[in-house]
DNA sequence: CAGTGAGCGAGCTTCCGCTTGACTT
C-alpha cells in the first residue's frame, strides 16, 4: 500500500462497485493501478431519525430527509456499514495521483462516482471509465478513454431517490394511521402487492363454465398389417388421438371461447358455437362408434424454433424456478456464490448481450460438442427487450474466453445445478434454430342415429382434428429447452408423431372418450412470473427482484402457498386505500412515466425541482413545459380552479379516509369480513369469529363465513358452571390477553336496555390459557370479591383485577394490591390499612434519579436520568426526553443529556419559532435568487434561463447545507 | 375481537437501489 512512487509511472486509484470485479479488474490493470471497491453506494438519506445529522434535527423535514421547503435539498449521510470503506478508500486516495471512478454506467452507478467524488474530495485529477464486458481488452481501453461524469444521468439518480424517498415516507404513515403500524407503501411493493390482490380479485370474480367434447383414438382401417409392422420398426405411431371440433359445422366450444364469467362468448368471424354439455357428447359418442370415418385434410407446415436469448436476472429466476424450484432469493444466492468464485458474470443485469468473446467461446464450444453443422454462419445477436434497460452489465454466462462445461468445474450440488443451467443456456443461444414440420390431420364421421335409443343427439357430422411435430433439425433444442410455468403447457421440443396419412383414407374409432372440462381461473403469481411482469412493466431493477418479494412476504401482504404467492385480506385493506385515495401513484403506469421524466432529466429536457415540486407540492403556476407525466400523475385532479393537489396535500388532510371502510370487506349474507389489528374476522350482527391469517381470499365463501361464526375461534371450553345458569365457560385470547368468560345462550340481547353482559375475568399471571382449568375459571369469574364495608364510610369494599393489576375499590378510591393472590386473600383489617396511606401518585415519583448530570445550561435546572415506562429518559422537571437507540444510561453525558432537552424543546412547544424561522429561510433565499441576476448584468442572458436560476438556488442551499453539493457546472462561473 | 380504578417523558415504524459480509440458526 505504501510502496514508493516511481518517477514518472504514477499511481491510480480505481474504484470500481463489486470487490469481486476490482479482484478481476486488477489482474488486467498491472502495477501502477491500485483497485478498490465501493462495495455499492456510500451515502444515502438518513434511513430514521438516528441518522438525521443533529444541525437538521427538529427542522420539519427532518424526518424524510429531504427538506422539501428548499428545492428538495437531500441530506446525505456516510451508511454506518460503509464508514470503514470510505476511510479504506480515502487512505488509498492519498498515496494517488489520479482516480479513476469505474463504477457502472448507469444511473446509479454514475450516481456512486459522484458520491465517492463529494466524500472522497479528490486533490488529484478524476476521471470516469466505464466498461460493459470485462475483458482485458476492454479495461484497457476503458482506461485510455475516460470521459467527465455526467450530472445531468446524476440529477436524473437523485430525482429517482427523492421520489422514492417522499413516496415511501408520507404514503407508509398514512397507513399505520389507518390500517396498522409498521405497514409500508411503495412506488414498487404496492404495484406489485396490487398485481398480486386484482390477480385474487379476477380468481374471485371467476364464474367457471362447463363443457364438454369427446377424444378419439383412431387407426387406418385398411392396412392393419403394415401399421403392425410400422410400430414395430419403431417410427411412426399405428394410432393417433385427435380431439372433437366441429359438428355439423358449428365449431365446438373450447376453454377459450368462455369469458371469465362462465358464459360463451359472442362468436368470432360469424358461425355459431356449439356448447356440448355431458348428455349430448355421450350421446354423441355412442352414435359415432360404430361410423366409418375418413381423413378429410392433412395439411403440413414448416416448423421453426429460435434459441432463446442469454440470460438476463430476471428469467434466470424464471428458469431456475421453473427447472430447479428455486425461489428468486435462492437462485441469487447461489449466482452470487458462482460470481464471486468466477465461475459466471455478474448476475444483476438487464442485458441479453453477450461479449464478443463470449460469443467466439460459445461458437467454440457448439462446434466442439455438436459439431459444425449446429453451428449458424453468423453469430446471433439479441435485441434487449427491457425497455428501461442500462445494459451497464453483459449478459449472464460462463466466465472467460473459454466455457468451463458443467463436469470441468468440479462444482456440486445447487451450485453445479445453477451453473449448468447457465451454461447450457447460453451455448444454446449460438445456435442454429430447431426445424421440422408440424401436421394438422382432421378427421370426420357421420354420427348413426339409429343406434342411439331416443337420445337426442346434438348433431352428426362429426369433425376431430390432431396436430403432430415432426422435428428434423434439433438445433439448439439439443442443448437446452426452456421450461413453461404451466404444468400442463406442451413443451417445444416434444415431438408429436402422427402416423402417415393422406386425404381420403378411411379409419376406425378405435376408442371415443367423451370428456368434461371446466374453464379454471388465471393462475396465481409465482415469485418468477410476479417478478416476469414487474419487469414488462419496467418496475424494479435486477439488484431489486428478490427483494420486491421479501418485503411484501415480510409485511403480510402476500403469503406462500406452495409456490403461489397469495395476497392476504391486509393486502386488499391497503390496496383498497390506495387505489382509492392515491390512484395515481399505484397506477400500473406511473414507473414507467416516472422513468421517461428520468430520461427526459438525464438528457438535459427537464429538470429535476420543478418536476418534484409537482409532484409533492401539486400543479403550480410553472411552466408545464418541463413537467413530466409521472409528477403530474400524482397530482389528484382539481382542488381549486386550476391547482392540482400534490403528494403532500393527499397525506395532510386524511378525514375522507375511513379507516373502517377501507378495511371492510362485504362477504354475503349480512357478513362482513374486517381487517383488524389482530387479523382478519368476519362479523355479522356484532358477532365475530377469527379468520385464519392463512386463508386464501377466495376461498372465502359465504359457507366457510357462517362455519366460522358459528364457532368463534380461540375459544376453549372449560366445563359448565356448576352454579345456575349453568353456563358454560370459556378461555378465549382477547386484546388484553387472555381471559376467560361465560357463554350466553341465544337470544340473549347484547344490546339496548335489556343487555346482559356475560361475566368476564383476565388471567393470572400464574395461568395460561393451555392449561386453565375450570375450578380457576369459576374463581376468577367469582371477583369481584367482597372483602368487607368500611366502618367509617358504611361502604363497601371490594377487590378486583384491572388493567393495572389487581386492586381494591371503595367507592371511587382505589387502592392498588401487591399481588394478585390478595385478592382473594386480603382482609378487612389490611384492606383498611391500606386505605388510611395516602394514594401512591406516580408509581416513579419514589424512585430515585438513576443518574445526576448538573444544570441544563438553558433552565438551570437540574438534570437527572429516569426510568419510565418507555424506558430511561433525562428530564430537567419541566421537559422529558427519551434516550435515543444509541444512548446507555452508563455512557450518556450531561452535554448530550442537555442536546436532547434542547431538541425536545425545539419541536414541541417551538411550533411558532419554527415557522418564523421556515419563512424567513424563504425570504432570504427569494432574495439571494434574484440578487445575481441582477448584478451580473446577465440579465438578458435570462435565455440562458431556469438553469441558471436553478443552480443559484442549489448554489444557496449549499451554502446552508453541510452535506456537500454538486460541484457547479463550469459555465457558471463565466455566466456569474 | 372483554371490561376496567391513577397517572406518569415517547419514539419509532416506512421507501428504492447499489453492493457484501458479519452475524446467528
Amino acid at each position: 500500500m505504501s510502496t514508493s512512487r516511481t518517477a514518472n509511472a504514477g499511481r491510480r486509484l480505481v474504484i470500481v462497485e463489486s470487490p469481486a470485479k476490482a479482484k478481476t479488474i486488477k489482474g488486467y490493470l498491472g502495477p501502477g493501478y491500485v483497485v478498490e471497491a465501493s462495495v455499492g453506494h456510500i451515502r444515502d438519506l438518513p434511513n430514521g431519525a438516528a441518522e438525521v445529522p443533529a444541525a437538521y434535527k427538529g427542522q420539519p423535514w427532518a424526518r424524510l430527509g429531504v427538506n422539501v421547503d428548499a428545492d428538495f435539498e437531500p441530506v446525505y449521510v456516510v451508511n454506518s456499514d460503509k464508514r470503514a470503506q470510505v476511510a479504506k478508500l480515502k487512505s488509498l486516495l492519498a498515496d494517488a495521483d489520479e482516480l479513476y471512478l469505474a463504477t457502472d454506467e448507469d444511473r446509479e452507478g454514475e450516481a456512486i462516482a459522484w458520491h465517492l467524488q463529494q466524500v472522497l474530495k479528490p486533490k488529484v485529477p478524476v476521471r470516469r471509465m466505464v466498461f460493459h464486458e470485462i475483458t482485458k481488452d476492454a479495461i484497457q481501453q476503458a482506461v485510455a478513454n475516460p470521459r467527465d461524469l455526467n450530472q445531468r444521468l446524476v440529477d436524473a439518480q437523485e430525482t429517482r431517490r427523492i421520489l422514492d424517498r417522499l413516496y415511501g415516507y408520507e404514503v407508509s404513515p398514512v397507513l399505520w394511521k389507518k390500517v396498522m403500524p409498521r405497514l409500508s407503501a411503495g412506488r414498487v411493493q404496492s404495484v406489485a402487492t396490487r398485481l398480486v390482490v386484482e390477480r385474487e380479485r379476477e380468481r374471485i370474480a371467476f364464474v367457471p363454465a362447463h363443457y364438454w367434447d369427446i377424444s378419439g383414438t383412431f387407426a387406418q382401417a385398411a392396412q392393419a398389417a403394415a401399421r403392425a409392422a410400422q410400430a414395430a420398426s419403431g417410427g411412426d405411431p399405428a394410432d393417433f388421438t385427435a380431439r372433437l371440433t366441429a359438428l355439423d359445422g358449428r365449431r365446438v366450444a373450447t376453454g377459450r371461447d368462455f369469458g371469465s364469467d362462465g358464459v360463451l362468448r359472442s362468436v368470432r368471424g360469424g358461425a355459431p358455437v356449439l356448447q356440448l354439455d355431458e348428455t349430448g357428447a355421450r350421446a354423441l359418442a355412442e352414435a359415432l362408434r360404430v361410423a366409418p370415418f375418413q381423413v378429410r385434410s392433412v395439411e403440413s407446415k414448416p416448423y421453426k424454433r429460435s434459441p432463446y436469448a442469454p440470460f438476463r436476472t430476471t428469467t434466470l429466476q424464471q428458469e431456475a424456478s421453473r427447472k430447479l424450484g428455486f425461489g428468486a432469493k435462492r437462485t441469487m444466492q447461489v449466482a452470487q456464490k458462482l460470481y464471486e468464485n468466477g465461475f459466471i458474470t455478474y448476475m444483476r443485469t438487464d442485458s441479453t448481450t453477450l461479449s464478443e468473446t463470449a460469443v467466439a467461446a460459445a461458437r467454440a464450444q457448439v462446434t466442439q460438442l455438436y459439431g459444425a453443422e449446429y453451428l449458424p454462419d453468423a453469430p446471433r445477436t439479441y435485441a434487449s427487450k427491457v425497455k428501461n434497460a442500462q445494459e451497464a452489465h453483459e449478459a449472464i454466462r460462463p466466465s472467460g474466453d473459454r466455457f468451463r462445461t458443467p463436469a470441468e468445474t468440479g462444482l456440486t450440488g445447487d451450485d453445479f445445478r445453477l451453473y449448468e443451467l447457465i451454461w447450457k443456456r447460453t451455448v444454446a443461444s449460438q445456435m442454429k434454430d430447431a426445424v421440422g414440420q408440424s401436421v394438422t390431420v382432421k378427421v370426420s364421421g357421420t354420427a348413426q342415429a339409429g343406434a342411439v335409443d331416443g337420445a337426442e343427439l346434438p348433431g352428426r357430422e362429426a369433425e376431430f382434428s390432431a396436430t403432430g411435430k415432426i422435428i428434423t433439425f434439433h438445433g439448439f433444442m439439443k442443448a437446452y429447452v426452456e421450461g413453461a410455468d404451466d404444468p400442463d403447457a406442451e413443451l417445444d421440443d416434444r415431438e408429436r408423431r402422427l402416423p402417415p396419412l393422406a386425404e381420403g383414407d378411411a379409419l376406425t374409432a378405435v376408442e371415443l372418450r367423451p370428456e368434461g372440462h371446466s374453464t379454471k381461473p388465471p393462475a396465481r403469481y409465482t415469485e418468477a412470473s410476479l417478478v416476469k411482469e414487474l419487469e414488462e412493466r419496467e418496475i424494479g431493477r435486477p439488484s431489486t427482484y428478490a427483494s420486491i418479494i421479501g418485503t411484501i412476504l415480510d409485511r403480510g401482504y402476500v403469503f406462500k402457498k406452495g409456490t403461489a404467492l397469495v395476497p392476504s385480506f391486509l393486502a386488499f385493506a391497503v390496496v383498497g386505500l390506495l387505489e382509492q385515495h392515491f390512484g395515481r401513484l399505484v397506477d400500473y403506469d406511473f414507473t414507467a412515466k416516472m422513468e421517461d421524466d428520468l430520461d427526459r432529466i438525464a438528457r438535459g429536457e427537464a429538470e429535476s425541482v420543478p418536476w418534484l415540486r409537482r409532484f409533492y407540492f401539486g400543479e403550480t403556476a410553472e411552466p408545464s413545459g418541463d413537467l413530466g407525466e409521472a409528477a403530474r400523475a400524482a397530482s389528484t385532479g382539481g382542488v381549486d380552479g386550476d391547482h392540482l393537489g400534490g403528494l403532500k396535500d393527499l397525506v395532510t388532510d386524511l378525514g375522507a379516509i375511513d379507516a373502517r371502510e377501507v378495511s371492510s370487506f362485504p362477504v354475503g349474507d349480512g357478513i362482513v369480513l374486517r381487517v383488524g389489528r389482530y387479523g382478519p374476522y368476519v362479523e355479522r350482527d356484532g358477532v365475530r369469529a377469527d379468520v385464519p391469517d392463512d386463508l386464501p381470499p377466495d376461498e372465502l365463501s359465504v359457507e366457510l363465513a357462517e362455519q366460522f361464526l358459528a364457532k368463534p375461534t380461540g375459544d376453549r371450553e372449560l366445563g359448565t358452571d356448576p352454579n345456575p345458569p349453568h353456563h358454560t365457560i370459556v378461555a378465549k385470547d382477547g386484546r388484553y390477553g387472555p381471559y376467560v368468560t361465560e357463554v350466553l345462550p341465544e337470544g340473549t340481547p347484547k344490546t339496548g336496555k335489556n343487555a346482559v353482559k356475560p361475566r368476564t375475568a383476565s388471567l393470572l399471571k400464574s395461568m395460561s390459557l393451555d392449561t386453565v382449568t375450570l375450578e380457576d375459571a369459576l374463581r376468577l369469574l367469582s371477583l369481584p370479591r367482597v372483602v368487607g364495608v368500611d366502618p367509617a364510610s358504611g361502604e363497601e369494599i371490594t377487590a378486583q383485577n384491572g388493567k393495572f393489576g389487581p386492586y381494591l375499590k371503595k367507592g371511587t378510591d382505589s387502592r392498588s394490591l401487591e399481588s394478585e393472590e390478595q385478592m382473594f386473600t386480603v382482609t378487612l383489617e389490611e384492606a383498611l390499612a391500606l386505605y388510611a396511606q395516602p394514594k401512591q401518585r406516580g408509581r416513579r415519583a419514589a424512585a430515585p434519579p438513576l443518574k445526576e448530570l448538573g444544570e441544563d445550561p438553558v433552565s438551570g435546572r437540574p438534570v437527572v436520568v429516569k426510568d419510565g415506562r418507555f424506558g430511561p429518559y433525562v428530564t430537567d422537571g419541566e421537559t422529558n426526553a427519551t434516550l435515543r437507540q444509541a444512548d446507555s444510561v452508563e455512557e450518556i453525558t450531561a452535554e448530550r443529556a442537555y442536546e436532547l432537552l434542547a431538541e425536545k424543546r425545539a419541536k414541541a412547544p417551538a411550533k411558532k419559532t419554527t415557522k418564523s424561522a421556515a419563512k424567513k429561510t424563504t425570504t432570504a433565499k427569494k432574495a439571494t435568487k434574484k440578487a445575481p441576476a441582477k448584478k451580473t448584468a446577465a440579465a438578458k442572458t435570462t435565455a440562458a434561463k431556469t438553469t441558471a436560476k436553478k443552480t443559484a438556488a442549489k448554489k444557496t442551499a449549499t451554502a446552508k447545507t453541510a452535506a456537500p453539493r454538486k460541484p457547479e457546472p463550469e459555465s457558471e462561473e463565466g455566466s456569474g
